[in-house]
DNA sequence: AGCGGATGTACAG
DNA sequence: TGTACCTCCGCTT
């Protein structure tokens, strides 16, 4: 789940569920249990995403700082609460919803300069509407890195993962190889404008899709996805299979502990 | 019952 | 570059 179309969208939950009501805070698991004694009855003014952070205001009382990582999850449902499981770190209950938050990377109460600290730690967001490409772009034009390892530096540009990075190069053509420096202004503007298009639907659908209504099993007359992520895609995870564009088989490699997917006919320098 | 992964990050060296 | 951490699920025995 976690990239940053489902912090944006827990963002939006949250505030459509609990913004401007008092609610109870609890931490059935304990990690969390002396912020959330804190917190429990104060009233939750806001939520905001950045990246893959997740932002609850609490007025004076701080911030909650959520990093899902790779195994957080949230859970959201009508009140009652159901009998929390002793896995919930954080559990915020309202009038009429309830949300548990389990295995998160980070859960941690912050004053506004520590939350200010975080945001000023990343690069633009697609999802934020005063965010713009110029200032990934000047640290991708000078890097020798390459354009799959810059797409997953959140300092870069924030809120892309493993799917997002994987699909928007496919898409655009661009092999994951290629250092940053050797893209030109251009083929950035692009992958970032695709970005902008793909993560909003994600926030909109809460799942990843990337593959173009042309391309789709029905439009193509081919079975639907196999894999289990939730959404239709080109390459993620498709190792092995043939590309719905040319059928060379889709290739995987590890790249910074994580595993890159492309076409190695539709991907080329 | 036990294993291996998984849409992530931070730290050590 | 490797490893530790957080949880769940599907696969194998």
């Amino acid at each position: 789940m976690p990239e940053g179309h489902t912090i944006h969208r827990l963002a939006q939950d949250h505030r459509e569920r609990f913004a401007g009501r008092t609610v109870r805070v609890s931490s059935p698991q304990g990690r969390f249990a002396d912020s959330a004694a804190l917190l429990d009855g104060c009233v939750l003014e806001t939520a905001e995403a950045h990246g893959k952070h997740l932002f609850l205001g609490f007025g004076g009382t701080g911030w909650v700082h959520v990093h899902l990582g790779l195994f957080g999850k949230y859970g959201i449902g009508p009140a009652p609460a159901p009998p929390a499981t002793d896995t919930v770190r954080l559990r915020i209950a309202g009038p009429d919803h309830y949300s548990d938050l389990r295995g998160p990377t980070a859960c941690e109460l912050l004053t506004e300069g520590e939350r200010q600290a975080v945001a000023d730690r990343l690069g633009p967001d697609p999802l934020r509407p005063e965010d713009g490409p110029d200032r990934a772009w000047d640290r991708i034009a000078r890097s020798r890195s390459t354009i799959a390892a810059l797409l997953m530096d959140q300092k870069v540009i924030a809120g892309v993962g493993n799917v997002y990075r994987a699909e928007v190069l496919f898409r655009h053509g661009i092999d994951p190889y290629r250092a940053g420096r050797d893209l030109t202004r251009r083929e950035w503007d692009a992958l970032w404008t695709d970005l902008i298009g793909l993560m909003r639907e994600g926030v909109r659908n809460n799942r990843i899709d990337t593959v173009r209504p042309e391309h789709t099993p029905e439009a193509m007359g081919r079975p639907p996805r196999v894999d289990d992520h939730g959404g239709e895609v080109y390459v993620y995870r498709r190792a092995g299979m043939p590309c719905h564009l040319c059928g060379d088989e889709i290739r995987t490699a590890g790249l910074a502990a994580r595993n890159l997917f492309w076409c190695p006919r539709c991907q080329q320098r």
